[in-house]
DNA sequence: TACTGGTGCGCG
DNA sequence: AAAGCGCGCACCAGTA
């Protein structure tokens, strides 16, 4: 049937200084080849993607498609090999001899740094292929038909087509959002600093306000030359004047009662805002009113991404104000609320805590079935056992949770037991957490020798237990991720599919694709910020909301759970 | 001078 | 030292 099937596919890869492109049918058949300069690259895109939509499948999405948008071209789908290989390979769904599994050199570098210097994109000329990936075009499609096999002999089909489709969609997105960037007022930014900290001051002075705050510090110490950041020092200082603590955080000064407490708090946050988030932060990473990280899909064991440069996933709440749409545009802020409480439900199939999310307040629910008195008891309750509390209030109060929410618990519960014993456990669609280490082995089996010291026993139990916190955690972020992939990448194609603002008005122009439509600007774990000419806003808005419950549509089908968001349309980010 | 490990703190 | 998960980054101290 293969000849009668339509074109699905178009694998790219690279051959000398040239790119050539084949085109597969829904059976993986080979098509067509096409040998195309690099340079020619993007317009023959541009084309097949009007008039087809292909989904395209390349080694790694950064180069490909930084250099593609970089001239104007966008696609709407893609396969990227790299990251579902990272996913493929370890899964549990996956057949043990699948040929995926054995491939080589794959996971020996699985992200190349751009270099932070290079202006503007990632491009195909430039760019250093991942150590190991295909870059012909041959290796490409031998990947990819191992890819596809391990898929359809799989457990579950479905949930990895599913998973290895969001996560590459995921791909093409993060490479737009840095093209994009979140529009930045760095006028505003550097108003905050100075209201903050003082005046800035050149030559590595401090500014006023973060000077006097130190002074009054050495002042209560009885040390006019002692050193504040180092901590050790300050360490030694804050014993001479009777402060016994044993560390310089802030939690544990906080319980203190001495006259150098409150400046030296003080101090610290100045400090820290200035050396995280400074003017030396602005200079290097606001240009022409964006801020743009480099975003890293994958980047974390659970499935999340991670970012590289500019602490793009620690923005302090502080400077959200400096987040601020450009004239004639709006920012759609949104995000969403007790994201994994409400994966939980969902993958556990607890009809009784999902009723407890039913609304806007999971917490409230849960007080309200009783399980607990105060939505506070409820969220640290709630945390401590999806986090894996033993001690303290939280580890007291999810013993109750048991009783109201057994499913729910006991899937958490079990995640950790599997952890400790140094099994496997995968999240909701597939993606499975790696073999312990060697070492973490050979100490579990060592524990249990009859010559086994008490020190070896403690020692392996509590690196067990540390492992079956982190798989019990595992299932719940890691299927928390992966709602909020199908999230963005259904958002990204309502987004595409708003009709363009048109140009005609004097309003700057901005997104990805240099048109006046409305885009992703930020994304972070559970929440997003749109850029949308104001035209567009409230539409973007509805589209917001609209992915969110068709991501909870997809992963979890009818199971009665919703997923409520927190929608704002406004100037800036600030959060209400 | 370049590295590694520890500490602390920002985010979810 | 957060009571318990996942990160990135700045800074210091110790070492190579």
């Amino acid at each position: 049937m293969g000849a009668a099937d339509p074109p699905a596919w178009i694998v790219l890869g690279r051959s000398g200084d040239g790119v050539v492109a084949v085109e597969l049918d829904q059976s993986g058949d080979e098509r067509d080849r096409h040998r195309l300069p690099a340079s020619g690259l993007a317009e023959w895109v541009a084309d097949e993607e009007s008039s087809w939509s292909p989904r395209w499948v390349w080694n790694d999405t950064p180069p490909w498609y930084g250099g593609l948008l970089a001239r104007g071209v966008r696609v709407g789908r893609c396969h990227d090999l790299r990251l579902s290989h990272a996913i493929l390979r370890g899964s549990a769904l996956v057949s043990p001899d699948a040929a995926v599994r054995s491939a080589v050199g794959w996971d020996a570098s699985p992200y190349v740094e751009p270099d932070p210097e290079a202006p503007g994109l990632f491009d195909l000329e430039d760019a250093k292929p991942p150590a190991g990936t295909p870059v012909d075009v041959d290796a490409a499609l031998a990947e990819f038909a191992s890819q596809r096999e391990a898929i359809a002999e799989s457990t579950d089909p479905g949930r990895l087509r599913l998973l290895t489709a969001a996560e590459s969609a995921g791909a093409l997105i993060a490479v737009e959002l840095r093209a994009a960037g979140l529009p930045w007022d760095a006028a505003e930014h550097d108003r905050i600093l100075t209201e903050t900290l003082g005046e800035r001051r050149t030559g590595g002075a401090q500014p006023a306000l973060l000077a006097a705050a130190a002074a009054r510090v050495r002042e209560a110490l009885g040390d006019p030359a002692v050193s504040l950041d180092s901590q050790p020092k300050l360490l030694r200082a804050l014993h001479r004047v009777g402060v016994l603590v044993d560390s310089t955080s802030r939690w544990e000064l906080a319980e203190q009662r001495h006259p150098v407490i409150q400046p030296l708090l003080e101090y610290k946050k100045l400090s820290r805002l200035l050396s995280a988030n400074g003017w030396a932060w602005l200079d290097e990473w606001v240009h022409d009113g964006r801020f743009r990280p480099v975003y890293v899909p994958g980047g974390v064991v659970t499935g999340r991404w991670a970012s590289s440069g500019g602490g793009a996933l620690q923005l302090p709440r502080q400077l959200r104000e400096a987040v601020r749409a450009d004239p004639g545009w709006s920012l759609v802020v949104a995000d969403v609320a007790q994201l994994e409480p409400r994966v939980l439900a969902a993958m556990s199939g607890d009809h009784a805590l999902a009723a407890a999310a039913r609304g806007r307040d999971l917490y409230a629910g849960i007080v309200d079935s009783g399980a607990v008195a105060t939505r506070q008891e409820a969220k640290i309750a709630l945390l401590g056992a999806m986090y894996g509390a033993t001690t303290g209030e939280s580890g007291r109060l999810v013993p109750r949770l048991r009783r109201t929410y057994p499913r729910a618990m006991s899937l958490v519960d079990d995640a950790a037991r599997i952890g400790e014993d140094g099994g496997l456990v995968s999240t909701w669609l597939g993606r499975t957490t790696a073999l312990p280490s060697a070492e973490w082995s050979v100490m579990q089996s060592q524990a249990t020798q009859v010559e086994a010291s008490g020190a070896d026993e403690t020692r392996a139990r509590r690196s067990a237990r540390d492992r079956g916190r982190f798989t019990r955690n595992f299932i719940v972020q890691g299927t928390a991720a992966e709602w909020a992939l199908a999230w963005l990448a259904d958002l990204r194609a309502r987004l595409a599919a708003l009709p363009a603002v048109p140009l005609a008005d004097a309003a700057p122009r901005s997104g990805p694709v240099f048109a006046r439509q409305a885009h992703l600007a930020f994304f972070l774990h559970d929440e997003v910020i749109v850029h949308a000419p104001q035209e567009q806003a409230e539409a973007a808005a509805q589209a917001v909301t609209d992915a969110a419950a068709t991501a909870g549509r997809i992963l979890f089908g009818e199971f009665p759970i919703d997923f409520p968001l927190d929608v704002r349309v406004a100037d800036t980010a600030l959060k209400a």
